[in-house]
DNA sequence: GTCTATAAGTTGATAGAC
DNA sequence: GTCTATCAACTTATAGAC
């Protein structure tokens, strides 16, 4: 970001661009075309290739762009004051990840139904993606054991993936179903009410 | 089933198409053609859309093949032999769901990422679809709970949202990341472990 | 029921003017 | 840096022979 900007300023094509092909990326999933693209976000379509190359790149830029949230408390796990009560406190927590999953679906989704999506979080080597929301929970739950909120026996990133898969489950089928969802899924109360001999 | 069967037999083209776009699914996702596939199974083109109308009536004939599974109880668990052990047994659950999930994942992907495809789940009004194996796994635990196995104040369709989540979040990285995830992600032994004051 | 041949439209990508 | 114009390859889908 301390880059100097040389030569002709950007006319905002590039962030345009961007912008429409994860609203795209919602809609259509990865069988986006450049040239829809390039309609919806009002530019050429040539101007797509100058700057990412070609079709692959665009997708790398975009999927490459929201990858490094999964790292990022704040994102992850929304806000929420801890109020020193443990169920409330787990409640927001479960609430915060669906809500985080919800709007990241299309991109999750990219990535389990493009192979060269998935070689390219490979090729990162591990420092962004997906799998980094689990070390996020699970520095919570550190945080919170050592306060002794949260039982010493409890395994952090073992309860980060009990609290993250509840939250991408609830997710996952109100993205599929809609409102329907929530006549078939338990509500987070329930879930954490559940949980929670598990957390003392 | 019981339909008779009139006129010429098939060949198995049918089947041949249907067979290979499951398998081009989980490679390309639904960014799929049906040149490529039918030139993977060996027919021609032209006898894709006699069979399934156009691209769309292909996707969701694949598509609903596989929703169904979401409702076996075989399935969706494996096989397991309760031997009295309720950790053991809640082992052999998770991996059991981690494995379906595993396999189920190219459908999953692609119900995710187009919106056509959910449009058709919405559809069927729920009686298919990934959230049956809510109920599912909500009934075993009805049915251990009835024998004293588990405790009486569980929650069964809470139990199974946390059963299915951590087993389906097992699956996704490892599909995301292959065999570099399970160096971030804490083994099922460990999650049953964590999981275990929740459910005597 | 499966094939070959073909059509009209769309695709990703490039060249060159400004 | 953005545009218009263009292209060959590929797309979905149809017609008609066997």
């Amino acid at each position: 970001m301390a880059q100097a900007r040389r030569g002709r300023p950007s006319t905002g094509v590039r962030e345009a661009v961007l912008r429409t092909t994860g609203e795209v990326l919602g809609e259509a999933g990865i069988a986006l075309s450049t040239k829809e693209i390039a309609r919806r976000a009002g530019v050429a379509e040539s101007s797509i290739f100058y700057h990412f190359g070609d079709r692959l790149g665009l997708l790398e830029a975009v999927i490459g762009e929201h990858l490094p949230v999964f790292s990022d408390a704040t994102v992850v796990l929304g806000s929420r004051d801890a109020d020193g009560d443990l169920r409330a406190d787990l409640v927001a927590v479960v609430s915060g990840l669906e809500g985080f999953y919800l709007r990241i679906m299309p991109v999750l989704g990219a990535l389990q139904s493009d192979r060269q999506l998935r070689e390219l979080l490979a090729r990162r080597g591990g420092d962004v993606g997906p799998h980094l929301a689990l070390g996020v929970v699970a520095d919570l739950l550190r945080t919170e054991r050592a306060a002794g909120r949260v039982g010493a026996a409890l395994d952090p990133k073992a309860g980060a993936l009990l609290l993250i898969g509840a939250g991408h489950q609830r997710a996952m089928h109100r993205y599929l179903l809609g409102a329907a969802a929530e006549d078939f899924l338990p509500p987070v109360e329930t879930v954490v009410e559940a949980l929670l001999p598990a957390f003392v």
